[in-house]
Formats: C-alpha cells, structure tokens, sequence
DNA sequence: ATCCAGGTTCACA
DNA sequence: TGTGAACATGGA
C-alpha cells in the first residue's frame, strides 16, 4: 500500500435534501461490503470519489433536517466547474432530490413492508459508484461469495486504485478506466486473482475509457446502458444493479441468489423460489418500485447485523 | 472431499 | 426459446 496521498480542505457544499430523508441508512447500507472507500459513525460519512483528474474525499453530516452539508477536500486546484460536478454526483449518488413518497404510501399498503418501512424511513438508493465503478462492482459479485467479492475489490483497490488522508481518517480511493485498460487478462487473473472475469473487466475498461461513466443526463445514461448491455460479461444482473442503482430506476431490481431468498422469505413465506415466481409478487405488490422496496427488505435485514459496522 | 457463492456465456436441442 | 455444462477461486 502505498503513502497515503494528504487531501486539503478546498470547499463547503450545502445541499437541500427532500423529506422524507434519512440520512444514516441513505448514506450507510448495512448490507455493503467492505471496500475501504468509505467509513461511517452514527452521524457522519467519509467517502472519496473521483472527480474529473481529481482526488477527492468529501465529508457528510446533516446541517439541519432540510440540507446536508460536504465539507470537500481535494488532491489539486478545485475550480467552480469541480464545485458543479461534485454537487451533481452527491445530489445523484444518494437521491437527495428525489421523492419518494408515492412508494412509502404504496408500501405502507403491504403489511411485510411495514417495520421495514419505519426502521428504515426515509431510506434511499445509494450509489457513490460511478457506472463504471459500480460495473465493476457487479462483476466482482457475479457467482462469488462476499468473502471472495471483497478479497477481489481487495486486490484491484490496492493494486490499481489510491490511498488518501483527510480528516483525520485514511480511505482508498476507485483507480479510473485509464489506469486499469493496459492490464492484460493475465495479470488480472494471476495477481488479482479474479478467475473468469479477468477476461471480462478489461473490456469494462475499454468501453468506460471512451463513455463517460460521469454522464448526469438521464437520456445519455440510457444510451451508454444500451450499449453497455452488449459487453461480454455484463448479463441481466449486472444490467439490473446498473439500472437500479447507478441509474436510479426505482423499479430495476437485479435478482440473485442471496436476495431471492431473502424477498421469498419476506413475501412468500418460503426459504427460496424460482427468479421469476420472486419478480412476480414483487411487481404485484410495487409496481414501479420492485427494487426500492427490495432495497428497504434487504437493509432491514442487515440492521441487526451489519456487514460493516458504524464507526465510534 | 464436494458443493456452491449476491451470474454469464456458449453449445446444442 | 429453452436447458445444461463450463467457468476460477476459496471457504464451509
């Protein structure tokens, strides 16, 4: 691991939040791995993203229940045009403007949703990723376990990715399709010992390097998901975690064997069921928010037993 | 040991 | 269109 790379404190972002907010389960999902590139106490989050050339690590906590204030810290000169893209990325990677409403008051109507519903109320989609950090991130959890998922983010992070310093706290930073696309396939499967899907990320590499994976306008995001569907190595699950979570599709919901379950359990009263027979009860009971009310199904069952813990 | 994980591709009906 | 094996690796 290399020397950490010390952030300065360049900004001051106060963001309007829209109610109902809750800022801990928005910004912490108990059910995440562990990557390093974030870290959590009860009323704050530290999290670095990639911005433009930049290294940043932004600082989060409520101001007041309306607005959300991010104290910004960066690796270079921090430009008005970096103000906006970073403004852009929190405001999208946690839904701070979106309203959600119209689904707590389906929801409430469907009597399984209802303590998750008020454990977690006010509880969005989260996704710091970039589409191409989150693509990675599907890829990794294809047909692995979460020990080897995070054994494999472990490896890319600290073989490609950066360290910073700010705060007082040390975080990893994402590596960008750059710093990955001259990696062959068997670096990626010797040293980071990613099996099969080293023959895949470098094309999520490829194809990253010359798409945007910041693109903000919802119509391009569809266009580039379009195209990013015909990538070997990207299947309907991966499209579905994309669509639901960098995408923000509150009715994409990417089933795999871990959630199936837990949706089955929840809805069915069965240890498991076919994919198809799962989509079907979800969509009966939330049409248009299968995966939102997936998401509040899958974190309260985690509540309990987080896969990271906060921090003091 | 053998199975199977927070899937996808490819071959062959 | 649908089904089944192969794919890498490592923990249970």
């Amino acid at each position: 691991m290399p020397d950490p790379r010390i952030l300065a404190h360049v900004d001051t972002l106060r963001l309007a939040v829209k109610q109902p907010f809750n800022f801990r389960y928005t910004l912490w999902k108990p059910s995440h791995f562990a990557t390093g590139l974030e870290q959590h106490s009860a009323d704050t989050s530290w999290r670095t993203f990639r911005v433009g050339e930049l290294l940043t690590g932004v600082v989060m906590a409520m101001e007041d229940a309306d607005t959300l204030r991010a104290e910004v810290y960066a690796d270079g000169a921090w430009q008005e045009a970096d103000r906006d893209r970073l403004t852009a990325r929190l405001t999208h990677s946690y839904g701070l403007d979106e309203d959600i409403s119209a689904f707590v008051a389906q929801a409430e109507q469907v009597p399984p949703m209802r303590e998750p519903l008020a454990a977690l109320a006010g509880m969005r989609q989260s996704c710091p990723e970039n589409l191409f950090e989150i693509a990675i991130i599907s890829l990794l959890l294809q047909n692995a376990t979460v020990a080897r998922t995070t054994q494999m983010m472990t490896n890319l992070l600290d073989h490609y990715g950066r360290v910073v310093e700010f705060d007082g706290v040390t975080l990893k930073a994402f590596f960008t399709p750059e710093e990955i696309v001259g990696v062959d396939e068997a670096t990626f499967r010797e040293r980071d010992r990613l099996g099969y899907r080293a023959k895949y990320i470098g094309r999520f590499a490829e194809f990253f390097a010359t798409h945007d994976p910041d693109v903000a306008d919802h119509a391009d995001k569809a266009e580039l998901m379009r195209e990013f569907q015909t990538i070997k190595g990207v299947g309907p699950y991966t499209a579905a975690i994309i669509a639901s979570h960098a995408v923000r599709d509150p009715s994409a919901l990417g089933l795999d064997v871990w959630n199936r379950k837990l949706l089955a359990k929840r809805f069915l009263g069965v240890d498991d069921a076919e994919a198809d027979v799962v989509m079907a009860e979800m969509t009966r009971l939330f049409p248009g928010y299968e995966g939102l009310a997936g998401l509040y199904v899958i974190e309260d069952a985690y509540r309990a037993q987080a896969v990271v813990e906060l921090i003091e």
